[in-house]
DNA sequence: CGCGAGATTTCTGTCGACAAGAAGTATACA
DNA sequence: TGTATACTTCTTGTCGACAGAAATCTCGCG
């Protein structure tokens, strides 16, 4: 496609990993590649003028966070959305949506609720218009920033995983209801912020909880729904 | 030191890159290598008679892990103990402590219990044995393995790194008992495989958080007190 | 004697190439 | 025609080497 401008390899040095990384994951997490799809190395070398090294390097780092299965001496393919474990998911990300909201209305700080609000205000810009790549993106900035000012880097990992994980999940959700989710998200975000605001630290555990109950309870019903349809053919 | 025996390099495919993840790990965990060493990858692809290839893929696993820290274009070293963010960690891993083996007395399976219950064994021989590093590795084992059977690969993988970063810190703990960790861990434990055994939820999440609780009022009372020396420096 | 600019050294990031496994293919034999 | 075996091909794991960036050293100047 873009082979023209492969002449002059005028690279910053250390951006090569970081490229393929950044590429594969918004890849692997919007659905372009689809789960199962096989990784050839030497495609996607040529692909980002590369070598295969800092692919390698890149592939690596997907693999450990679980975005890819490597058979060893043979393919690469995109990990499959665990569907029988899925229950495992919600448990563990309804836990870390109470933890983190919980640590957040107790340990934050001086401008972090300005990057809160900030992202609660990109996300109902996302929702105005629609757009479900933006909505997905921003709901996990919001959350994750909140994660931030939870401080404490564990939870912190686990949640951007358990989000990035869900991001491809939260494709299937909001496609359900036509890029158009449902109006009280956006109210129940303002909610937690101002749960947090106050410092009032069961009512932003409470209020958590019942954002990720209502979001497990609508993905149990588009994947049930999913389910009837799989049976029918 | 065994430079003779590089001369043949018959060697499985796919084992260099674990086999130095391996012993750095090790290394690092048992502080063989202590925290702020520097890593130099032409070293150590000397030493274990390896390309630098391998080396710093299994640099990046690391990375990934926490394990060690990485300044672009600059040294890689082991990866400090956050002795300021020490509470996050508690937090953390008394939650883990709690969720995993509530879920495990849920959801073990024939055959969970059998495993548990030998590295228990292994436990208790390594405690009246005085050996600090199998104390520290089985000790891990066995709560690992009950994560393992509450079957949540994401709690899972979270506590796995949490007993990990805590081992350097466990070390540390079990040398201040001259490595003679107090009797009750082990019927501490054995209280645990009881509850989890009658499937009894509530009793064993209560265990559980003791179990932290001891452990962690143990590490800040030997912390508190290396603090004290220091000042009196 | 102290300090800053240039040179050197050292280490990392990247590259192209080679070899080992595994999948797919063709061929020979029953 | 079916099956087992040898071959081909394709992909991955590893290697040695080169080039860029940062730290260190050196030298000249104030």
């Amino acid at each position: 496609m873009d082979d023209t401008a492969a002449a002059l390899p005028e690279r910053k040095r250390g951006s090569g990993v970081k490229k393929a990384y950044d590429l594969l994951r918004t890849e692997i997490l919007d659905l372009t590649l689809p789960p199962g799809s096989p990784i050839d190395e030497v495609q996607l070398a040529e692909r980002l003028s590369l070598s295969r090294t800092p692919i390698r390097e890149a592939l690596a780092r997907l693999a450990t966070e679980g975005l890819i299965d490597t058979l060893p001496n043979r393919s690469t393919m995109v990990s499959n959305i665990d569907f029988l474990n899925l229950h495992a998911f919600f448990d563990a990300i309804t836990l870390m949506y109470r933890v983190t909201t919980r640590l957040a209305a107790k340990n934050w700080q001086p401008g972090d609720l300005e990057i809160i609000r900030a992202h609660q205000r990109d996300f109902a810009t996302a929702v105005a218009n629609h757009d479900a790549l933006a909505m997905i993106g921003t709901n996990r900035d919001f959350h994750a920033t909140i994660a931030e000012a939870a401080r404490n880097p564990y939870y912190l990992s686990l949640f951007v995983r358990l989000l990035d994980d869900g991001r491809r999940l939260l494709r299937l959700y909001y496609q359900s209801f036509n890029d158009r989710p449902p109006p009280s998200v956006v109210e129940e975000h303002e909610d937690i912020i101002a749960a947090v605001t106050a410092r009032d630290v069961e009512t932003a555990d409470r209020l958590a909880k019942a954002h990720a109950d209502q979001i497990v309870r609508q993905i149990q019903k588009l994947l049930a729904w999913d389910q009837r349809q799989e049976i029918s053919l």
